[in-house]
This record gives structure tokens, C-alpha cells and sequence, in this order.
DNA sequence: ACTATTTCCTGGATGC
DNA sequence: TGCATCCAGGAAATAG
């Protein structure tokens, strides 16, 4: 279940492998339920691209992508009408015919049990993969999703907005900001992608439990002092795990293969009637908006 | 405008 | 052993 940490993780192993590369071509499996671009437009857009630099946007993984593309003058092809004004018209004016560096993003978003592996082309294809691109570098990448809640989709430069504020870059204010009026459970609050993006259960039931705050607590009435100390915490959390190559729970390992252990730090998470790692009180496990929520009784008000 | 609930999906764990 | 059932969970869709 691939959160911030781990995305951040998958990025940057991405970065070091594929970063220059060229997609030389692509294939597009059939369920197309993971595609939130229709294949057509997700395969022109990565035909032919240069892979320049890899990031991650909340839970996204972003593919900056850079096209050459041989404008002619006269005609005035759909690439020159896509430039800004003055740059088309400098185009069209001087050079007869000129290779021109198109952008855009190739976004992943890996769900629960989505991978994106960069492997031997000779290597086995596994069961599940839905999309294969063969690089320069004569290596594959490879997206694999056994139970499809991944999406991949494409976006011009100005295109993609990821939703919320970046939690490791918020400041205390905006931070307090966001949860001023809402009425729902904080836990429901720091999953909103649409607030903070990135943050998912475990790293919830994580920051609460440092903060000392109950899952169920109503964003609006948690006082100041407790917020800041939940700013602090999310932020806390988040960096150990990014150190320790985030959590490895089921199957999640990196894009060299290897596992993350931030799963040994987690205090309350998964970890239902076993002591709370302060009091020794069970922690309690209940189920906020759908998600299995763990928290200790005693330290956490 | 918010908030709560349901849905999607497969494989591993559990129970009889 | 075999088969059915449950559960994990991010985010979009739907309902209230």
C-alpha cells in the first residue's frame, strides 16, 4: 500500500534507473480500467519520449516527458499552434525546419498493489502487467497491478494538479487552516487527498498516535496546541519512513527490489490488542469511513 | 458545500 | 483438502 513514503522511495529509484532514457515503444494491456487517458493518447504521448526527470506529487509518480519534434514552417502543424504565440511566430518567420522539445507527464498512480519495475527485456512478463515500455537503455518498464486500483494517465505540462498542499512542505498556519470548520473525524480529514496529499491510513494512525489524538476526534474541535503538535508529528513520521525506505507491508519493495522498514516503527498500526508501546494498554482497532483505524485508549483523547 | 457510504479488484487468510 | 467467505484500502461515484 504505497503512501507518500513509499512513492517517494519508488520515484527516486525510478529517477536513478530511467532518467535520460528514451521510450523506444510501448504496449498497452487490455483492461482499461486502469487508464484514466484513453491507451491512444497515453501511448502517443510516451512513443518516442525522452524521460526527463522522475518525482513524486502526493501518491502520484510524475514522468516528465520530452518530445523532439521536426516542425516545418510553412505548415502550421498542431505542435507550433500549442507553443506560445510569440514562440510560434519566431518559428514560422526564421528557420524552415526546426526540432522543437515538447513537454508533458506521464502520471502513475499505483493504488494498493501497483509496481513499476525496471527489468531484463528477456525477463519474465508477470501475471497482471498492464503496460511495458521498452527504453533506450535496452531495459523494460514495467507496470504491474494484480488488483487494478492503479491508474496511469497522461497531461500536458500545465495539466496536472495533484490536489492538496504537500504535507513535508506546508507551514503551520495553512496547516491549522485546513481543518478549521470540518466537521469530520480527524482521521477522515488527513486522508483527504484534497487537503493534504500523500497521507494514507498508516501514516494517519501513525501521526495521531504521536500527537495523542483519537481517530474519531471532529477535525474542528481539536485545539490549537494538539494541531500543532499533529503538524509536527505528520511530518515526523513522514521523513523516518522516507529514511527507512517506507513500510513494507504485503508485497511493497522498491525499484531495486528491495523492502522498506518503517513497518519495525509503527506503534499502533495493525497492531490491535497488542500494548501500546507507552502504557501498555491494548490498542483498539475501529473502522472510520471505511478504514480499519488503530489508536491506544489511554494516550490518545 | 460538506460529509458519509458504496464500489471497484485480487490474493491471502480464515473457517467449516 | 477443498470451497466459500472475508478483508485489505485509495479514490471516484453516489447518496444524503
Amino acid at each position: 500500500m504505497p503512501e507518500l513514503p513509499e512513492v517517494e522511495t519508488i520515484a527516486r529509484g525510478l529517477a536513478k534507473r530511467v532518467t535520460g532514457d528514451l521510450i523506444e515503444s510501448v504496449w498497452l494491456g487490455q483492461k482499461k480500467e486502469t487508464l484514466k487517458s484513453p491507451a491512444s493518447e497515453i501511448a502517443a504521448v510516451l512513443d518516442q519520449s525522452r524521460i526527463a526527470s522522475v518525482r513524486r506529487m502526493g501518491k502520484h509518480i510524475v514522468f516528465d516527458l520530452e518530445q523532439d519534434r521536426v516542425v516545418r514552417a510553412p505548415a502550421k502543424s498542431r505542435l507550433a499552434q500549442r507553443m506560445t504565440k510569440s514562440r510560434a511566430a519566431r518559428q514560422t518567420s526564421t528557420a524552415p525546419a526546426e526540432a522543437v522539445a515538447t513537454k508533458s507527464q506521464w502520471i502513475v498512480h499505483l493504488g494498493m498493489t501497483g509496481s513499476l519495475r525496471v527489468c531484463e527485456p528477456q525477463t519474465e512478463v508477470a501475471k497482471h502487467t498492464h503496460a511495458i515500455l521498452r527504453l533506450s537503455s535496452g531495459r523494460e518498464l514495467r507496470f504491474v497491478d494484480p488488483r487494478r486500483f492503479g491508474r496511469l494517465s497522461v497531461a500536458s505540462a500545465a495539466d496536472f494538479d495533484a490536489g492538496g498542499i504537500e504535507p513535508l512542505e506546508i507551514d503551520l498556519d495553512r496547516f491549522t487552516n485546513l481543518f478549521r470548520g470540518r466537521k469530520t473525524p480527524i482521521k477522515s480529514a488527513l486522508l483527504n487527498q484534497k487537503l493534504l496529499r500523500g497521507v494514507g491510513n498508516i501514516y494517519a494512525d501513525e501521526s495521531l498516535f504521536r500527537s495523542g489524538i483519537r481517530p474519531r476526534r471532529r477535525a474542528s474541535t481539536i485545539t490549537r496546541e494538539q494541531l500543532a503538535k499533529l503538524f509536527v508529528a505528520v511530518k515526523e513520521v513522514l521523513n523516518e519512513a522516507i529514511a527507512l525506505g517506507g513500510s513494507s507491508i504485503s508485497d511493497y519493495v522498491d525499484a531495486d527490489g528491495e523492502e522498506g522498514f518503517f513497518q519495525l516503527q509503527h506503534r499502533v498500526y495493525a497492531r490491535e490488542a497488542e500494548p501500546c508501546l507507552v502504557c501498555k494498554t491494548p490498542i483498539k482497532r475501529v473502522v472510520i469511513a471505511g478504514r480499519s483505524s488503530h489508536y491506544c485508549p489511554k494516550c490518545q483523547r
